[in-house]
RNA sequence: GCCGAGGUGGCGGAACUGGCAUACGCGUCGGUCUCAAAAACCGAUUUCCUCACGGAUAUGAGGGUUCAACUCCCUCCCUCGGCACCA
C-alpha cells in the first residue's frame, strides 16, 4: 500500500547452506512449474461463473526496488489461502496490482534521477519478476496500476462524485506540513509530531486544500464495526479510537456585558455546578473581541499570539506547561447565575468540540493544574462516597462517579443519573443541546506534488469552481516537468496545464495544480479486479456486487487505520449513490505480523534486510515458503532465523526421499516385512487421517500455517519410519503408505507447490496437484483402537495403562488397580475418590 | 494515563470447551557411516538430586477455586503495539 523505506539491495543475498548438494533438484523444478501455471492458466479466473466465487485479495504495494522475506509474507500467505481454497472447489480471484503513485518516484526524479513513470514502470517489472520467482501466483490479466490514466481516469471521477454530493470541498486550514518532502499531511499521516514517511517534525501552515468529509460518515463508520465480526479485535478498537465518538452536552454561555454567546461542549455536565472559569483555544474566533478593551490589552494579545505561535504539534504533547491569560470578561453560569471568567489557554483545542470549555478544577485534571498555576478557585460538586473531599486539602482532581453536593436541586443524587437529569433540564430550559462530539477529522487529500492523480477542478472568473465533467476526464498528467524541491506542485509551472478552458462557459480559465492524497486511489482498486479493462465506468456493477464484498483480504497491520477507514469510507459512498450494493468492502480480514531481524524491523539504513534471491538460489522458493510459514503464527511478528530455513531445506528433502523410497517400494525392491504388518497399516492410516483433519481444522479455523506444518512433519516421520520396516509387496500395509505419502504430498502442496506438483507427478498424477480435490478424512480411521490412559495419584502423573477403547469404567477401575505402579503408590491408603475422563485420563484420589 | 495483544526449555513456538506441559522445528551433546569432512541416519536434551530405577521441580510473581490450572478468579510486575491536554 504505501511505499516502504525498506529496499533491499538484491546483489546482497544471504549465503547459501547448500552448497554443491541439492537435497533435490528445486532449481529445475521451480522454473518449470511456474511456467506450467501460467500456461495452464491456472490462476486465470473466470468472474462469470460466481456460483462458488472466492475473492481472496492482498493489499496490492507500492513498487519498490526489491521486495524482502517481510513483503513476502503477505504474498505467500495469500498465495496458499487460493491454492487451498482451489482445491476446495472454489472459483478463486487472486488479482494483484501496484499502487504506483507516490513520493519516493517523484523524490528520486528531483535527485536527477528517471522521470517517476519510468522509474515505477521498472520497478513494477522487477517486482512482478520476484513474486513469480517465490511462485506466488496471480491472475495477471487484472492487473491494476494506478498511476495509469485508465485507472486515475476512475479515481478523478469519484472525486467529482464526491464534489457533486458535497463530500468533496474546498477550505482555507491549518494544516500539517512535512518541510522535508514539501507536502501537507492528513492527519492520519503525522506519526508522534512527525512525518509518516521521514520523521521529520511537522509544522503548521495556513493553505487552502481540498478535503473529504469522511466525517459525515463518522457515526456509520464507527457503528458498522459491528459488522465486521471476522475482523481482528484490535483493527476495530484502533479504528474506534481513531474516530473516537463522546456524548455530551453543548451548552451556551452569555457573556456578560455582550450580546454573544458562547458554546462549549463538556460530556460531564454533572458537574457545572463546580465551574470556576471557562477556557478558550487561541485560536477561538471571539478571542479579540473579548480581549478587547481589557486591562493592559497589548501584554494579553501578545502572550495569546505567543500560545498561537507554539505549533500545535508540541501543544499537543502532554509535557508542555499550561499557559493562560484572563480577558477581563465572563460569562453567567445558567444554572445558578454566578460570574465566570474567561480564560484564553494553551491547552485548548481549537479543533475539537467548540474549541472553548467550562473549566471545573475539581473533577477535571488539566482543569486542577491550570486553576493551580493561575490560583482559580476549585469547588468540589462531585463528592467521593467513600472518603469525603476536602477543596482545601486535594492534591489531585477527583474524576471518579460520585454523589452530588453543592449542586441545587440535584443534590445527593448519583453523579452518573444526573448527566442525564441535568442533560434534560438544560434542554427544557434551552441552556444547551445534547450533542456528539468525534475525534475524526475531514481527510485532506490535496498534495503539492507531480506524481499523483491531478485534482480534475477548474476555476473560472466567472462561473467559479467547476468539475471537469466526465466526458473530459482523465485530466491527464503532463509528462514534461521540472522537479524542483519548490514546496509547490511541480503542475503549477506547466503552462499548458494550467491554462484551460471553463468546461460551462468556455472562457480562459485554470486548473488546479495539486493532485491527489495516494491514498484515494488505492481506497476502490479492489472494485476494479472485477472488470479491469472498463473504460465506459469504473466497474461493472452487476459483477462487482455478485463478487464482493471480499472473501479474505490479507495485508499489514499499519493500514489498520488508514486504508481500511478511508475504502470503507468510499465504498459507503459509492454505496449511497447507488452504483455498489454493499456497504463494507471487507468481509474477512487478516493483517500479518512483521518479520524482524536482529530485533528490528527490516530495514536498509539499519543493514538488517534480508533478500528473497540468496535464499532462493541456494535452497528454492519452496524452501522460503515453508520456513516464512513455520517461522510462528502468522499474525504475530517473527524473529527470521537463517538456520530455520536450513531446517525448513532439510524437511523438504526428507519428503522427497521418502516419496523417492515409495516409488520404489511398489516397483517391489526390498522384501522383508520386520514385524506385524496389519497393526503398522492401521496405525499409520490413522495418523494419515488425523493429520487430514488437523491441518483442514487448522486452515479453516484461522491461518494456523505453523501448526499445519508441524502436523505434516509429524505424518511423514512416521511414515518414514514405517517405510523403513516395509517389503515391496502389494499387500494392505503398502497401500497405507502409498495413501499417506499421497496425503502427505497434497496436505503440503498449498505451502510448498513446485515440490508438490513434481513429487505428484513422479506418484503418476496426471493433472496439476491443484485440478485435485482437498482430501477429506475417513471418520472411522481416526478412531484410536487401543488408548494410553495416564493415570494420576493425587492429580500427579504416576503411570499410564493401555486399555481397548470401548472399554467400559468399571473394567478400566480394575485394570487402574491392578497396575504395578499405582499399587506400590496406593500401599494401605484409602481411595477417596475415582475420577475417570472418558478416553483422557484417570485420577486415583488418596488420603495422604 | 486509556485501549489492545502478550509473558511457556538454550532459541522459534505447541497444548481443542480445565485433563499426559514443553508437540514440531532449530541449537547443543553423544553415536553410526567415512581416510576425513559434509550430507544422511540413530539416540539424548526443563532444571535439580541419583551409577541407575526413580524422585523432586517448573508455564512472569504471589494468592485463590478444583480431584486436576499454561488454561478460570483476585492482586501485582514486565514486554510490545495503538491512542493521548479530545473537554
Amino acid at each position: 500500500m504505501t511505499e516502504y523505506k525498506q529496499n533491499s539491495d538484491p546483489a546482497h543475498g544471504t549465503r547459501g547452506g547448500a552448497g554443491d548438494e541439492r537435497l533435490y533438484p528445486f532449481d529445475t523444478i521451480e522454473p518449470k512449474w511456474q511456467k506450467y501455471w501460467r500456461d495452464k492458466r491456472l490462476f486465470n479466473c473466470d468472474t462469470g461463473n460466481t456460483a462458488d466465487k472466492y475473492y481472496c485479495l492482498m493489499m496490492f504495494p507500492y513498487p519498490s526496488a526489491a521486495l524482502h522475506v517481510g513483503h513476502g509474507r503477505n504474498y505467500i500467505i495469500g498465495d496458499v489461502v487460493a491454492r487451498y481454497k482451489m482445491m476446495r472447489g472454489y472459483n478463486v480471484l487472486a488479482p494483484m496490482g501496484f499502487d504506483s503513485f507516490g513520493l519516493p518516484a517523484e523524490n528520486a526524479a528531483i535527485k536527477g534521477g528517471m522521470h517517476p513513470r519510468t522509474s515505477t514502470l521498472k520497478n513494477i517489472d522487477t517486482m512482478k519478476k520476484q513474486l513469480n520467482q517465490w511462485g506466488v501466483e496471480y491472475d495477471w490479466e487484472r492487473e491494476v496500476i494506478s498511476c495509469l490514466p485508465e485507472y486515475y481516469k476512475w479515481t478523478q471521477w469519484i472525486f467529482v462524485k464526491l464534489y457533486e454530493k458535497g463530500l468533496a470541498y474546498k477550505k482555507k486550514a491549518f494544516v500539517n506540513w512535512c518541510p522535508s518532502c514539501k507536502t501537507v499531511l492528513a492527519n492520519e499521516q503525522v506519526v508522534n509530531g512527525g512525518c509518516e514517511r521521514c520523521s521529520t517534525e511537522v509544522n503548521q501552515k495556513e493553505l487552502e486544500q481540498w478535503f473529504f468529509r469522511i466525517t459525515h460518515y463518522a457515526e456509520r463508520l464507527l457503528k458498522d464495526l459491528a459488522k465486521l465480526t471476522e475482523w481482528p479485535e484490535r483493527v476495530k478498537t484502533m479504528q474506534a479510537n481513531w474516530i473516537g465518538k463522546s456524548e455530551g452536552v453543548e451548552i451556551d454561555f452569555k457573556i456578560d456585558g455582550m450580546g454573544e454567546k458562547l458554546k462549549c461542549f463538556t460530556t460531564r455536565v454533572d458537574t457545572i455546578y463546580g465551574a470556576t472559569f471557562i477556557a478558550l483555544a487561541p485560536e477561538h474566533p471571539l478571542v479579540n473581541t473579548l480581549v478587547k478593551g481589557c486591562e493592559d490589552e497589548k501584554a494579553v494579545l501578545g502572550s495569546i499570539q505567543k500560545m498561537r505561535d507554539e505549533s500545535k504539534i508540541s501543544r499537543s504533547q502532554s509535557e508542555v506547561e499550561k499557559e493562560g491569560v484572563f480577558t477581563g470578561k465572563y460569562v453567567i453560569n445558567p444554572v445558578n447565575d454566578r460570574k465566570v471568567p474567561i480564560w484564553i489557554a494553551n491547552y485548548i483545542l481549537m479543533e475539537y468540540g467548540t474549541g472553548a470549555i467550562m473549566a471545573v478544577p475539581a473533577h477535571d485534571e488539566r482543569d486542577f493544574e491550570f486553576a493551580g498555576k493561575y490560583k482559580l478557585p476549585i469547588e468540589v460538586v462531585i463528592d467521593n462516597p467513600k472518603k469525603s473531599i476536602d477543596p482545601k486539602t486535594m492534591s489531585e482532581a477527583y474524576t471518579e462517579e460520585g454523589v452530588m453536593v453543592n449542586s441545587g436541586k440535584f443534590n445527593g443524587l448519583p453523579s452518573r443519573e444526573s448527566i442525564k437529569k441535568i442533560a434534560e433540564f438544560f434542554e427544557e430550559k434551552k441552556f444547551g443541546k445534547r450533542t456528539v462530539q468525534y475525534k475524526l477529522r475531514d481527510w485532506l487529500i490535496s498534495r503539492q506534488r507531480y506524481w499523483g492523480a491531478p485534482i480534475p477542478m477548474v476555476y473560472c472568473q466567472k462561473c467559479g469552481v467547476v468539475a471537469v465533467p466526465d466526458n473530459e476526464l482523465p485530466v491527464l498528467l503532463p509528462e514534461s516537468v521540472e522537479f524542483r524541491p519548490t514546496g509547490e506542485s511541480p503542475l503549477k509551472f506547466v503552462k499548458d496545464f494550467v491554462n484551460t478552458k471553463c468546461p460551462k462557459c468556455n472562457s480562459p480559465a485554470t486548473r488546479e495544480t495539486d493532485t491527489m492524497d495516494t491514498f484515494v486511489d488505492s481506497s476502490w482498486y479492489f472494485l476494479r479486479y472485477i472488470t479491469p479493462r472498463s473504460s465506459g465506468k469504473p466497474f461493472d456493477s452487476d459483477l462487482v456486487n455478485k463478487w464482493l464484498p471480499v472473501d479474505q483480504y490479507i495485508g499489514g497491520i499499519e493500514h489498520a487505520i488508514l486504508h481500511l477507514l478511508y475504502s470503507r469510507f468510499i465504498t459507503k459512498f459509492l454505496h449511497d449513490i447507488g452504483i455498489i450494493g454493499f456497504d463494507e468492502p471487507f468481509k474477512n480480514l487478516f493483517t500479518q505480523g512483521m518479520i524482524i531481524k536482529d530485533g528490528a524491523k527490516m530495514s536498509k539504513s539499519k543493514g538488517n534486510v534480508v533478500s528473497p534471491d540468496g535464499l532462493i538460489a541456494s535452497y528454492g522458493a519452496d524452501t522460503v515458503r515453508l520456513y516464512t510459514l513455520f517461522i510462528g503464527p502468522p499474525e504475530k511478528d517473527a524473529e527470521w532465523s537463517d538456520r530455520g530455513v536450513e531446517g525448513a531445506y532439510r524437511f523438504l528433502g526428507r519428503v522427497w526421499r521418502l516419496v523417492e523410497g515409495v516409488i520404489l517400494l511398489n516397483k517391489g525392491a526390498d522384501v522383508t516385512a520386520k514385524e506385524s504388518r496389519d497393526k503398522l497399516a492401521e496405525d499409520l492410516r490413522r495418523k494419515t487421517h488425523q493429520t487430514i483433519k488437523k491441518v483442514t481444522d487448522d486452515l479453516e479455523g484461522g491461518f494456523h500455517f505453523n501448526t499445519v506444518i508441524s502436523a505434516i512433519m509429524e505424518l511423514v516421520n512416521e511414515t518414514s519410519d514405517v517405510k523403513v520396516k516395509v517389503s515391496g509387496k502389494n499387500d494392505k500395509l503398502t497401500k497405507c503408505l502409498n495413501e499417506a505419502v499421497e496425503n502427505i504430498v497434497i496436505l503440503l502442496s498449498p505451502i510448498v507447490p513446485h515440490i508438490a506438483e513434481e513429487m505428484w507427478k513422479m506418484l503418476g498424477k496426471e493433472n496439476s496437484i491443484f485440478k485435485c480435490k482437498w482430501p477429506s478424512y475417513d471418520k472411522n480411521a481416526i478412531i484410536d483402537k487401543v488408548l494410553t490412559i495416564p493415570v494420576q495419584i493425587n492429580g500427579r502423573l504416576r503411570s499410564k495403562v493401555e486399555v481397548p477403547a470401548g472399554i467400559d469404567n468399571e473394567a478400566l477401575k480394575k485394570q487402574v488397580m491392578a497396575d504395578p505402579k499405582v499399587k506400590s503408590w496406593l500401599a494401605d491408603k484409602a481411595v477417596k475418590d475415582f475420577i475417570i475422563i472418558p478416553k483422557k485420563l484417570v485420577n486415583v484420589v488418596i488420603s495422604n
